[in-house]
DNA sequence: TTAGTCGCCGATTAAAATGGTCGGCGATGC
DNA sequence: GCATCGCCGACCATTTTAATCGGCGACTAA
């Protein structure tokens, strides 16, 4: 269906979330939970994969919590998606990988994985900070 | 996930293969089903919706099958996702219908549906011959 | 130093979307 | 009129996604 999921979704307000917090003001998972009506647990698992993959940074103990890895301004939308998701893929099956019925004769993978690497591209122009700015996105341009 | 279904895939085998064929000549479900390995059941579902939508047109009776309702130069493949999977929405909820837990507070839907746009005009751009044509895809520019 | 807060992780269940199947009907050219 | 094809709705199976549970271990404030 062309769409992210629900974890994605919940990434990128946590991480907007942040980005609207002053500099080393750690927020904690059960704070953003509350905010957004985020199962607990479910965030708990995403800001985890998050900081994994060195986007935010956790702290341990009382008063502990998350902060951005880096600026707003250097966090894209597509690293997000990718953190959560693992790599955009707008169809299922790789070249070497595959064993679908079709690929012997397969007529779309090829083309589409053109296509996909323009939202790609498209994706990993847009940060974090951008995202609220309407005027920027409007002016995003793919060569 | 950001990926298309095995049906638009399917979807756009049986148009390309159309539009390999000459003109008028008719392409019946079955023959297209056994080149591509496409369950037939699930083929004659995915051509009577692409029929419905006007991309392509119906023949009853033997000697019946589909020919395209258009020039493959007119057919984009944004136009057969959507005659597919319904309108692209890379966030499922909308501005009015929705009724999600973070509807209130939600800081994603509205730049989300920004970057769906984008998305949406790039594969507007891109038509069933053009598919087949590397030069042209990267050539494609969103502005 | 220790108790409570919080992050970390794997396993499991529940819900939703997708993929695929079945059976009957209607049109039409031979 | 009958075999061949498209048409359609209902159904089941599979896969993906969402959400939950339970236990462990790290850290730091008191």
């Amino acid at each position: 269906m062309l769409k992210l999921t629900k974890k994605t979704d919940y990434a990128l307000m946590a991480i907007n979330f942040m980005s609207c917090q002053r500099e080393e003001v750690v927020a904690n998972t059960r704070t953003i939970s509350e905010i957004y009506n985020i199962p607990l647990e479910l965030l708990a698992k995403i800001l985890q994969r998050l900081a994994k993959k060195g986007i935010i940074v956790s702290q341990n103990g009382p008063k502990g919590g998350y902060t951005l890895a880096k600026e707003p301004t250097h966090i894209t939308v597509g690293e997000v998606i990718r953190a959560i998701e693992g790599p955009v893929q707008i169809v299922r099956c790789h070249e070497g990988e595959n064993t679908c019925l079709q690929t012997e004769r397969c007529t779309v993978r090829s083309p589409l994985r053109k296509i996909e690497s323009k939202i790609v591209e498209l994706l990993d122009q847009i940060t974090i900070d951008q995202m609220y700015k309407e005027e920027v996105i409007e002016e995003i341009t793919v060569r």
